[in-house]
DNA sequence: GTCTATACATCGATAGAC
DNA sequence: GTCTATCGATGTATAGAC
């Protein structure tokens, strides 16, 4: 038995979309009690804290992001395109969490002024390390050139695909596959034309 | 006639740090008048408030990266060896002012809250059209793809040395000599081994 | 040019009635 | 579960003496 809708969502939801536009220190208590119509007073109710919003808006889109990495790499495949693959379910996840995506990257000082945002950053750390392991993989298996820095090349496509949500904000599949194949296209096999 | 130093200089840089490590919201007027041993009222015979601050530092930092980048252009060559140059020198810039860098990048959202930092604005878009012009000089002469999104490359290729200033902090030009020449070589010739 | 003192706003969070 | 009312801390900025 579900109530037509979550009062609980509601605020997550609302939250989230004022922390994505205003910042997470900008955006009050008040502002987000006065978005969905309740009291400063009542949002106490329902949440311990400010921060626990933040919390679990975006420790559900980074734990969401972690398991469709890990499930995309059960895939039997070359490591090319288990980069691909990578690139493609991070910009996917991110689009169905703009919100929460937009915020993680723009509050990453926010996020470590205190141990109290931790349970995010082990998230983040699983990530990266999934990433790690496809990329030290395909250097591995000569897939990948040894003259240039793997860890260099792991921050620029991370970081590439991050921001990327920030420009762009695809509504249908087909073209977050189109922006994963370019930025696959131009990691693996550069910009030049010869 | 200079004063061994001024003390305007030393809020400058002192707030500086202080943004780039904190951010700029919870560095507060009474921190930065700590760590140059002055009461915060005394801070505002120096400067009008703390925007004043940031504007100044932001200002210096971008204006001398958008002179630098126009002054690398002058040199005729090849539009690889142009990008190159791009990369270069926005590392160089952004290395010898770190503080500012890394204040621009954790800030955007700071600084998009309301008109008091157009300013800082209309040079940012002074170094896109720079970064514009090379890339489009690129594909038109072939030396660059056609098949794939130009404007996706610069989005890429711009946050990447962007950014990289968070994890690479060079401090003889070797070191960013090499870095530039690694990005230059991943944006344009790719990570793929074949 | 620096100080002390403080005005004034706004924040996160709490208490207790309904 | 929502309200009103408010506490206590903290923020930017100002006033005026020295």
């Amino acid at each position: 038995m579900v109530a037509p809708y979550d009062r609980r969502e509601v605020i997550l939801t609302t939250a989230a979309r004022l922390f994505a536009h205003k910042g997470v220190k900008p955006s009050t208590i008040r502002m987000i009690a006065d978005a969905v119509d309740i009291t400063s007073g009542s949002l106490y109710h329902h949440f311990d804290s400010k921060d626990a919003i933040v919390r679990e808006v975006l420790g559900r889109y980074l734990t969401t992001l972690s398991n469709n990495l890990v499930e995309t790499l059960q895939e039997e495949t070359d490591s090319a395109t288990r980069l691909h693959n990578l690139v493609f379910r991070s910009l996917e996840v991110s689009n169905n969490n703009l919100y929460a995506a937009t915020i993680y990257q723009n509050e990453l000082h926010y996020l470590n002024e205190s141990p109290r945002f931790d349970p995010i950053h082990v998230i983040v750390d699983d990530i990266q390390r999934t990433w790690r392991r496809v990329i030290e993989g395909g250097v591995r298996d000569g897939s990948f050139r040894l003259d240039l820095d793997a860890t260099l090349f792991h921050n620029l496509i991370r970081d590439a695909v991050w921001f990327s949500v920030r420009y762009y904000h695809s509504s249908d599949s087909h073209t977050t596959e189109t922006l994963a194949a370019e930025v696959t296209a131009i990691f693996l096999h550069g910009f030049s034309a010869t």
